[in-house]
DNA sequence: TAGCTGGCATACTGATGAGTATGCGACAGG
DNA sequence: CCTGTCGCATACTCATCAGTATGCCAGCTA
């Protein structure tokens, strides 16, 4: 936490990033549709003139937030990730507290928000370029994950690491929306037998035939 | 298809079923606030009194959808999975069919509709209960169907059916959005891994440790 | 075939909200 | 200080759309 003077374009810049907190507020609770950028602004402190003055219109608004999003949940992964060391033993409660902390699916409003994303970018060939790039980049991550730990247990993988990072992250998100269906369904144990199932399946030999 | 007169019920039940068709059409392409009853209506070949001839509001309408459509997925996937004997090596290439057909999360359109079902009942208790209701009948069924593999193959569950059915449903339903998202990422070979890998867990002891 | 009923069309209303035009105060430079 | 500029507030406009009120025609009844 560095001290920076309030230069205007820090002053500017704060109230864009208040701007954009109030609208993932806003928008997760009540839809893109059903969100008034007057909502938004008074959320965030300020009047509709604010958001006119840092963004050229709502779906201006919208996909900074997609922006801002991604980069924000990108950051918190990598952060959590990279610290510490690449042991199997290490590698598993982080994971656990990666994917039990706000900025995955098992936070409802983050799920939310992400759905909001998603039906928004079937009408917006913007956002779908993004939020398709932005999955692209996860898969590699996960993927190339996948390949180190499997190179530290000096086993091979049983089925190709790029279907497996696919099925994991399809795994997750779907897990995630079940969970603002019923919120009775999914509960921890469920994401720690995932959690071991998968790394189970990977270290060890499991009798599993090979894919193809 | 038996031939049934058209007495005065049956023209007002026709008319309120092209209604729910293409208020499904409209919805989908354009989410419930995107989308105008006078579009529903023109889309069915009506106006909009023949909508609120048939509904007492927007919302009603789309509750009305929301019971049509899990009505109309129950009735599917019974017709599929009833046809036939229950033999293994029968279940599966009928699983295969049912995760295919337009029924399910193969379809983008119907992803993309259950999507906004998920996020309408945010917003609105009645769908929400609906929506949960749903979601437990069909695990009970999908649980239900494992147990009866179980028994036929003659092997115990390694893992408790209750938690299989639901991974199994949550990572369907997480590369029906993947497949939104980019539709590069999910093919036909991911789907017939997936369910070799589900089916392989099943029958057979895959060295993995029982849950808890 | 005259009258009645019910199902849908037509024509409205009222509210809402995105986008705009303009005002104003704070803060910078001279 | 005096003045210009920039960031946000205020006060509009105009289009859209859920919901309503009424009209009209088809088809049943006597």
């Amino acid at each position: 936490m560095t001290f920076e003077p309030l230069t205007p374009e820090r002053r500017r810049a704060m109230t864009r990033q208040h701007l954009l907190d109030a609208a993932a507020i806003v928008f997760t609770r009540n839809g893109f549709h059903g969100s008034t950028l007057d909502e938004v602004a008074a959320t965030a402190g300020f009047t509709k003139g604010a958001v006119y003055s840092n963004f050229t219109s709502k779906d201006d608004l919208f996909l900074a937030l997609l922006d801002d999003r991604i980069e924000r949940q990108f950051a918190v992964a990598s952060e959590v990730l990279d610290s510490g060391s690449h042991e199997l033993t290490d590698q598993l409660p982080r994971m656990r507290e990666l994917l039990r902390s706000g900025a995955f699916f098992w936070d409802d409003s983050w799920t939310t928000l992400y759905l909001e994303f998603v039906l928004y970018s079937r009408r917006n060939p913007e956002a779908a370029a993004k939020l398709a790039a932005s999955a692209q980049r996860t898969r590699a991550a996960v993927e190339l994950m996948m390949e180190s730990e499997y190179a530290n247990a000096g086993a091979p993988s049983n089925y190709p690491t790029a279907h497996l990072a696919e099925i994991s992250l399809a795994l997750f998100s779907g897990l995630g929306i079940d969970r603002l269906v019923d919120p009775t369904s999914v509960t921890e144990a469920t994401i720690d037998t995932v959690l071991m199932y998968l790394y189970n399946s990977m270290g060890v030999d499991n009798g599993l035939p090979p894919d193809e």
